[in-house]
DNA sequence: TATTGTTATACTCTATAACTATA
DNA sequence: TATAGTTATAGAGTATAACAATA
């Protein structure tokens, strides 16, 4: 080979299939999401999954802790210890309902509902920045195709 | 068991702005197609980081240690790690080249082309899967989104 | 002085399995 | 017996910062 100087080798590398690959394009556009997750929010106190969970608890108040760990794809033994920090950090609650005293039932305190109202500006200004790079055509095809993929959003 | 109410609860949660969050969505994607490598590939040995390194690797030989760690959103420190445990399982050399003494260029040694190549097929194969739930129009329209936010890929 | 890669520490998340308490 | 959640341990990946060698 030989015919590439270091900055081309830089800006183009050949990735075969793997230029076609959904799980690795996939990976690569998340941690780019992640950094700037961070970017915008860590100043915050933010940090993705836990806004995650207290965005969704706030929203459906009562939820069950597996069935959230499920929808999430957080696994048990982590959701775990997520549930016991926030619960530390005074912004969720715990229930042992009556019918079923396995399960455990979320919701946030008033302490969460703050903190969530709090940086929820932040948040929609980070979802529009992550928009950004995309025509809005092109960001209604992709959300569209990753909530096919997911099942998560859909129809709105 | 009150059934009717729980698969209720369990099929539609409220995700609000978080069901067009680009982030989330990237997220949860990303987390189902990793456990959808490992159902396929764990049993070869697989796992998606070292596979992929190895992979492009192959594909372009001389390639330097800083070039891959941002091409692939490896940070560096994590990226000395990998390469060294690649290197000991004799897959990967490394070459202090004469020019910049400070760099380490990467290439397969002979046992690690024969596993790239052993594992090429099932490979491909766990990507023919990912490709499954998507109509080949949809297809082709995610990964060109995917690489027009990734940089990765594009028109070929 | 800046850059390349290394080392070290800490934290997040995942994988797995054993455990409890309820059902 | 099965299910919901917990605990414990190991590992992969990331963030951060300090560091050595080289440019």
């Amino acid at each position: 080979m030989a015919r590439a100087a270091e900055d081309l080798e830089e800006e183009r590398l050949d990735y075969g299939a793997l230029a076609e690959s959904v799980g690795f394009l996939l990976r690569i556009a998340q941690v780019q999401s992640f950094d700037m997750f961070f970017e915008h929010l860590s100043a915050k106190g933010l940090k993705p999954g836990e806004f995650t969970l207290l965005w969704v608890v706030g929203l459906n108040p009562g939820l069950r802790q597996g069935t959230l760990a499920r929808q999430l794809r957080i696994k048990p033994a982590h959701m775990t210890k997520l549930v016991q920090r926030l619960v530390s950090a005074g912004y969720l609650s715990r229930q042992v309902p009556e019918d079923d005293r396995r399960s455990v039932r979320l919701a946030l305190t008033p302490g969460g509902e703050a903190f969530v109202a709090s940086r929820r500006d932040a948040f929609l200004q980070f979802h529009a920045a992550e928009r950004a790079a995309l025509t809005d055509d092109e960001f209604r095809q992709l959300t569209a195709l990753l909530g096919k993929l997911t099942g998560i959003g859909g129809p709105t």
